[in-house]
DNA sequence: TATTGTTATACTCTATAACTATA
DNA sequence: TATAGTTATAGAGTATAACAATA
């Protein structure tokens, strides 16, 4: 109890293993948050990234969307069947590869894309709004910190 | 298609609500990619979230902790079954109301609390040391500016 | 009657393993 | 035989509704 001995670390690495615990707890509380206030919403947070790629990427195979969103094939799957459904999203044949099937979003799909990017997210917004310039712009940096990372998790 | 004619939207609101729809997306997929290069570790983030309230909140009833993590009681309920399980937390009656239950971390929950903290997240923080300082320091401050959010949603 | 917590149940998101179809 | 995708299945995490025990 008290302070811990661990002459192992330094204590930079120390502070480096306290950011990365912090930052774990608190990602994961906003995004169970973020997901928990869209109850009601014509697409889920999954599915709105997984529609996003496609909109700043262009049609794509369900494989290389999966890999884009890193998580596994049938997890994309299933993301894309609910968006066929919804009619958010096509799923067309490939011209040449039999095989593989090419995903795009439907004119719904981007309308609906437009609309919650412009219009929802009313109470993250509002929160973001009451935080003072510089907390906003170390906010917009950690997302394309965030982003990075993800991307280079190979 | 192409731009759309949003006029009641100030171009400053419009850049608001871009923040916040890609802070959502960059949050679910990191909270998504976390979650899921934890397999293999003794807790999971939801566990380790939980059991943090009570490290740095002290004992608390289960519905004071769903209250701080913001989820459902009942949610709160399973995360505490199984955290009793593992026996890194304890569960004893409330000294004068029987209705209550009283919810503190046992030794071994410390003790692996202070472990996951010092020595896990191997892959995230090896991500961020590979930022610059700025984004480093802007990444500490989105984390307060997302636990006062979160801590704001009343 | 109000409060605290649990149980029952269901839905979303994700994964792994096994399968089908095509190359 | 290798690749792309799907189906089958399971597990974690969360919610709502209904219930039990206590105040």
């Amino acid at each position: 109890m008290g302070v811990p001995c661990r002459p192992i670390l330094s204590y930079v690495e120390q502070l480096g293993d306290q950011l990365a615990s912090d930052l774990a707890v608190s990602v994961v509380r906003l995004a169970r948050h973020l997901r928990g206030r869209r109850q009601g919403a014509p697409v889920s947070l999954t599915q709105l990234s997984a529609m996003s790629i496609l909109r700043s990427e262009g049609p794509m195979s369900p494989g290389q969307m999966a890999a884009q969103e890193r998580v596994q094939p049938p997890s994309m799957t299933r993301v894309i069947a609910s968006l066929v459904d919804l009619g958010y999203i096509n799923r067309d044949p490939h011209p040449t590869d039999g095989r593989q099937v090419v995903v795009s979003l439907s004119p719904a799909g981007e309308a609906i894309l437009e609309d919650e990017t412009h219009a929802r997210e009313a109470w993250l917004r509002n929160q973001l709004s009451q935080l003072d310039e510089a907390s906003v712009a170390a906010v917009r940096t950690a997302i394309d910190a965030f982003d990075k990372m993800v991307a280079n998790s190979d």
